[in-house]
DNA sequence: CGGCTAGTTGAGCTAGATCAACATTCGTGG
DNA sequence: CCACGAATGTTGATCTAGCTCAACTAGCCG
């Protein structure tokens, strides 16, 4: 049993920010600071406007799962639940449009091109959840680092020296992808001996070999989660 | 790496059948049948009328994910995709209607009622593939087992004599929870053991102890897959 | 009966977890 | 500027849950 993602930065509620555009409010976040938790009122639906969150669940005795890394034009709750079914903490500092749910029902009724590109993003999320569970259930711990490379890869947040950031601590990555932190550093460390990475910090690096990587990931599944690279236009709440 | 679930049976592509009601196909399914593949150009949406289906995805290598065991009443496919995100397969001898997907979209269009209910359970499954996800990535074989017997538990099959049905085979069910065969065997007869079940059959069961089994699950977590036990209206296709 | 499939059970083996140092970065205060 | 401590990352040594390999059992069907 494992728990090792500490509390040490006091996972306080965020609290409301500043009236954004749109009639939606913007609210900021420092580094490990809590949106909301699975279970609460799903009063809201969030989407980011700069930094990274993510979302994730909790076992009773405290393991973690998390979900999804969620950057700028992704939604961080979808779907018209009561409840939130996961929790969502910023891993950087991050703002995120808060859109009040209250008017979501009467936009799904009287707007059903927004409904159907509802139905397209959970369709979505739905697919990505599935890879995930292929991954978990299925791939090896090399697999699954290399994939989740290959997955920062594809998203390219590029740093200007061509390198790409690894903005989540070991431990975050660890338990997105259902291993311990020590696994996650080992196995990154691997690729890095075989040739097909480059580290020249613990958070930067860059794909050597791409083909040879995206073997290791076990390819055949796991498509990246393009979320917001759709060229879908952009859905707004009126 | 393994690669246990044989194609003993052809996996023969089922043919199409009688037409039905409602202007929807029937088709029956025989044991081991393939209904749709990963892949292939999404061209109906099918609900489960009778028996037991399961959706899959296989890695390249032939390691196999599987995502849900549907039951009468609970649909296959959802969303808008182009194409099918998981392959099904009858589990025992099936038989689901078929509606052909090219109605959705004007469906869509014109019943904002059934667009919200579409909403409705691509909601509730996206929770369940988190779900099982969080089971993948931070369960013991143990808790995954009991997990899912109090998973069967709770949908309720029950046999005459107040026992629990396992359909599926032990390969099936280990490739559900992410573990091998021998292992879910084991875990099973651990737990008839403990006297937590009974077992009289290898396809049989029985709780005995409702709360020490959801304890030995991990609770927390696991909320089970009532998906058609939802008291939501049925909806049709028109 | 004999062959086939599913299930059980035992005996190792190993990938990954656990435990334990140690290294590095970074922020804080003197 | 440096010293110090806290947080994060790396690396080694060991342990073990679950995998692999293998034998055996129990139904089932022709």
């Amino acid at each position: 049993m494992q728990e090792r993602h500490d509390g040490r930065l006091q996972p306080r509620h965020a609290g409301t920010g500043s009236n954004g555009k749109n009639g939606a409010c913007l609210q900021r976040l420092q580094p490990r600071e809590t949106l909301f938790i699975d279970g609460e009122r799903a009063h809201s639906v969030f989407r980011v406007r700069s930094g990274l969150v993510m979302t994730y669940r909790l076992l009773s005795d405290g393991r973690r799962q998390i979900h999804s890394f969620a950057r700028t034009g992704d939604f961080l709750t979808l779907g018209t639940g009561d409840l939130y079914t996961v929790s969502a903490e910023a891993i950087t500092e991050s703002s995120v449009e808060v859109f009040r749910r209250g008017k979501l029902d009467n936009i799904l009724r009287e707007d059903s091109v927004f409904g159907r590109q509802l139905i397209q993003r959970l369709t979505h999320e739905l697919s990505v959840a599935r890879e995930q569970a292929a991954m978990l259930g299925r791939k090896s711990a090399m697999e699954r680092i290399a994939s989740f490379l290959v997955f920062l890869d594809r998203r390219g947040d590029r740093t200007p020296d061509e390198l790409i950031a690894i903005p989540m601590t070991r431990n975050d990555i660890a338990d997105y992808l259902g291993l311990t932190l020590e696994t996650v550093s080992r196995m990154i460390h691997r690729l890095k001996a075989l040739g097909l990475i480059d580290l020249p910090r613990p958070d930067r690096f860059r794909v050597l070999c791409p083909p040879e990587l995206a073997e290791a990931a076990g390819e055949g599944l796991w498509q990246p989660r393009l979320d917001s690279d759709q060229g879908e236009p952009d859905w707004e709440f009126h």
